[in-house]
DNA sequence: AGCACGCCGACT
DNA sequence: GTCGGCGTGCTC
């Protein structure tokens, strides 16, 4: 006999998909990417159609619930990309594709417990403490999810209480599906009936309301916007749509996006530059094709890769296709969305992490209904539900945010752009003044189309940029204090000890006396300030997470970076008792300080994670700099990324350290980056810019080309390293991670997982296991392997990631053994940390 | 991921 | 004896 069979892909950490039947009332609607419902050990589940085998070896197969939707949910460009993704990156397909749903579809049914009856006198003071407890609980609320259950009664397991208070006829338990939070939006609107009608039956009142309506004209009007505005009641409407005066509807809405201000800047064409012309015109010839292109878009910081960006936009959407802009979050401030806005208007849609769960799902439903055409937005944006695209974009593609680092599955937005392009036969541009080395040498092998983009379009000039040497600078300070100190005492040292140094103190003071606007770059990953005892050399570190705890001013304490957790500043060093626990490094807010002490006129405004969580105060802060309304932007890697004022004219770099001697064999390539995006903040008008980088390294290679603006030159320096060392592009690395409480039985699995991996693949090359750089994370210890491809022969890592994927699934498989180890694969990692 | 099942110490 | 916590393994 024949049996329809379908594969669904379930989104549990499982790295197979389930058959299940289908019955013959649901087969002429079900296609790969069709959403449906399944009935999945005590509950009913939601999942996508991924297959349709011949026959199975399994028995016991339940058939299909229900199909959730008609249509395909994942469109078959974008199940292939899911595919894809699941593979190269070892993630579960269901994980994967629930990435390109919004949140409310692909939910499990949650069990609802109820009360069936109150319990009887004294039946319930018989009662044991936990059936007690769950019972009190309901007696409290009418219904209850396991889930609320376990945390109002602190019950660990109430699964087994619960089934047999509800043999008792207790309680009730019922499986509700995960009702969708997000739904389309309905409100009522109003209108003025068309039919003439004999004024003479309504009221004053009733009257009054009408004429308002009829003022307003013969379209549909919100109800309750109308209310407020005619100062009537629903009363009165209601007896008027009686009477059939009105019309009334309840109609779909799309939910208030937050609106933008109006630009100045009109959806005037742009005016290209040859190069720039020359460019559209290649990716355009591109895309009309029809086939599957990468190009890189290398155009230094002011050469107009935006305006590029628009102009292809432009062309692309003339031939009736969609596109897809992928910036990093970070850069998607309102700044970057107006100006798509001015030139393309509501047919943009614009994703972000601060959309409701109600705006997101409204930005996916009208995406895949066909009302935008362009979606802008950080790397989630990658999977909208658009047809026919003809381009995609990804800006600043060196940019690591791109990276998925925390969550399943860990992918590259930029590769997997990239794959969806092949996928759809679109063309992909990845535009950056410092390209990615793998981009670039992608591009100079010949797999990307290289564009050049070397001019600015301004008259602008690049800027000067200077180099410090602050190991001098302190030398030099110190010993000028001491000379002091023979006459003044101790006190000559006091206020010493700042940041900043003579040269970009002087250069500051001339901005300020010509109201010219300066930036100040302080990258406090890393060195933030802690507190050291002079004496001894102890350092205050986190009990649960084994790092350094940051001082911050404004709270007076110590807090820990990762967990949050906060001690007290101390007295004395814990350690030796001795007095002299001292402040060292530099954050923002020490960098703040200093430059309130040695400009207390100065207006600052500082930028960073702190002060920029709440909406809108990104936006607040730029405007009041842009207008002049403070002399100082002082910040994070924030103020480096896609902002332009024409009024900067100095840009201080407070430490380039920070970030160069990070254990990572990027963190040359990070700081070249940083540094010579920053510099492009200064001189973007006919001001001449000035930059100046404090160091304690001024010979390091990757500041010597920053200096001369040369990427080329930095490309060529660094490629050779990464040749030398066998990493990426030359070899592609894996980061396998392994954490938990216990940390021999962590080593162990890391230990287990480098054996095996050995036994199946011998030609990687495994480094370590060894503990992570943070040892330990909210008392769960990390161990990590980082694993290279051969570069002879296993050059794109395919061998590799097999070995890989084989070995972890094993060992996830080999569940229980394994309880209490977490492991972790990340793909091309960008963090080694 | 949930959740059932089954084992084992603790307590009426 | 049950209660209740916890480890183990399965879900088409």
């Amino acid at each position: 006999m024949t049996m329809t069979l379908a594969n669904i892909a379930l989104p549990l950490p499982v790295p197979r998909s389930f058959t299940y039947s289908v019955p013959e009332h649901i087969a002429p609607f079900l296609q790969r990417g069709s959403l449906v419902l399944v009935p999945f050990g005590s509950k009913k589940i939601s999942g996508i159609v991924v297959g349709f085998p011949e026959t199975t070896a399994i028995t016991g197969i339940k058939p299909i619930l229900d199909v959730l939707d008609t249509a395909p949910i994942v469109s078959e460009g974008l199940l292939k990309l899911g595919e894809w993704m699941a593979e190269y990156y070892c993630a579960p397909l269901g994980e994967t594709l629930r990435l390109f749903l919004p949140q409310g579809i692909g939910q499990a049914s949650r069990r609802i417990v109820t009360l069936e009856r109150s319990p009887l006198s004294g039946e319930l003071a018989s009662m044991s403490g936990a059936r007690k407890k769950i019972v009190t609980a309901l007696l409290d609320t009418a219904s209850l999810t396991i889930d609320q259950l376990r945390k109002t009664t602190g019950l660990k397991s109430p699964s087994a209480m619960l089934a047999s208070l509800a043999a008792e006829g207790i309680i009730r338990i019922e499986e509700q599906l995960g009702q969708s939070r997000a739904k389309t939006k309905i409100e009522r609107f109003v209108r003025c009936a068309e039919a003439t009608m004999h004024d003479a039956i309504l009221t004053e009142k009733q009257q009054s309301a009408l004429t308002r309506l009829r003022e307003r004209g013969p379209d549909w009007h919100h109800l309750h916007t109308f209310l407020k505005d005619a100062g009537t009641t629903s009363a009165i409407v209601n007896a008027l749509v009686r009477k059939g005066a009105v019309d009334m509807a309840d109609r779909e809405v799309e939910r208030m996006y937050e609106t933008l201000p109006e630009d100045d800047a009109k959806q005037r064409a742009i005016r290209l530059n040859e190069k720039q012309q020359e460019a559209v015109d290649r990716i355009t010839l591109a895309a009309s094709a029809g086939t599957a292109h990468t190009f890189l878009l290398h155009g230094i910081t002011g050469s107009g890769k935006t305006q590029v960006y628009i102009e292809t936009l432009r062309a692309v959407l003339a031939r009736g296709k969609t596109a897809i802009v992928l910036v990093p979050e970070i850069s998607l401030t309102p700044q970057t969305v107006r100006r798509f806005r001015a030139h393309f208007g509501d047919s943009v849609i614009v994703m972000h992490s601060r959309m409701s769960p109600g705006e997101r799902y409204d930005a996916w439903r009208l995406t895949r209904s066909g009302k935008y055409t362009i979606v802008i937005g950080p790397r989630s944006a990658l999977f909208a539900p658009l047809k026919n695209i003809g381009l995609i974009v990804v800006d600043e593609e060196h940019e690591s945010s791109y990276k998925q680092f925390d969550a399943m599955p860990r992918y590259h937005a930029r590769d997997a752009a990239i794959v969806r392009g092949m996928m759809e036969n679109a063309v992909v541009v990845l535009g950056s003044a410092t390209p990615s080395l793998e981009s670039y040498t992608n591009a100079k092998a010949g797999k990307y189309t290289l564009i050049e983009l070397p001019d600015r379009i301004d008259t602008a000039q690049l800027p000067v940029i200077t180099i410090v040497n602050m190991s001098d600078e302190h030398k030099r300070r110190y010993a000028a204090a001491k000379e002091r100190a023979k006459e003044i005492g101790k006190k000559a040292f006091e206020g010493e000890f700042h940041g900043i140094s003579k040269l970009l103190e002087d250069k500051m003071r001339e901005r300020m006396e010509k109201k010219e606007g300066i930036i100040l770059l302080q990258n406090r990953r890393g060195f933030a300030p802690f507190m050291e005892c002079d004496d001894c050399g102890f350092v205050e570190r986190c009990d649960q997470c084994e790092v350094t705890l940051t001082y911050h001013l404004a709270k007076k304490h110590l807090r820990c970076h990762y967990c949050g957790s906060v001690k007290p500043v101390p007295a004395v060093c814990p350690q030796c008792k001795g007095a002299n626990m001292k402040m060292h490094g530099l954050g923002t807010q020490r960098v703040e300080q200093d430059v309130a002490t040695l400009f207390p006129n100065a207006i600052v405004l500082r930028m960073d994670l702190d002060t920029t969580s709440h909406k809108g105060a990104h936006d607040t802060m730029l405007r009041q700099f842009a207008d002049g309304g403070a002399d100082i932007l002082l910040g994070t890697q924030m103020v480096a990324k896609g902002l332009d004022f024409s009024r900067v004219t100095l840009v201080g770099v407070i430490s380039a350290d920070t970030q160069m001697t990070l254990p990572d064999f990027r963190s040359a390539e990070r700081t070249f980056q940083l540094l010579t995006q920053v510099a492009g903040r200064a001189g973007r008008s006919a001001l001449k810019g000035e930059v100046v980088i404090q160091t304690l390294q001024p010979a390091h290679y990757a500041l010597k080309h920053v200096l001369t603006h040369d990427f080329i030159g930095f490309y060529e320096e660094e490629i050779r390293y990464r040749q030398e060392a066998n990493y990426p592009p030359f070899t592609r690395v894996i980061l396998a991670e392994f954490k938990g409480p216990t940390e021999p039985r962590i080593q162990h699995a890391a230990e287990e997982f480098a054996a095996r991996l050995r036994a199946v693949y011998p030609a990687v090359t495994i480094l370590g296991p060894a503990p992570a750089v943070i040892a330990k994370i909210m008392n769960n210890y990390r161990w990590q392997v980082l694993i290279k491809s051969d570069p002879a022969k296993d050059k794109n890592g395919t061998q590799m990631r097999n070995a890989v994927r084989q070995v972890y699934y094993d060992m996830v498989g080999a569940s229980g053994k394994n309880s209490g180890i977490k492991m972790i694969v990340d793909v091309d990692t960008q963090n080694t940390m």
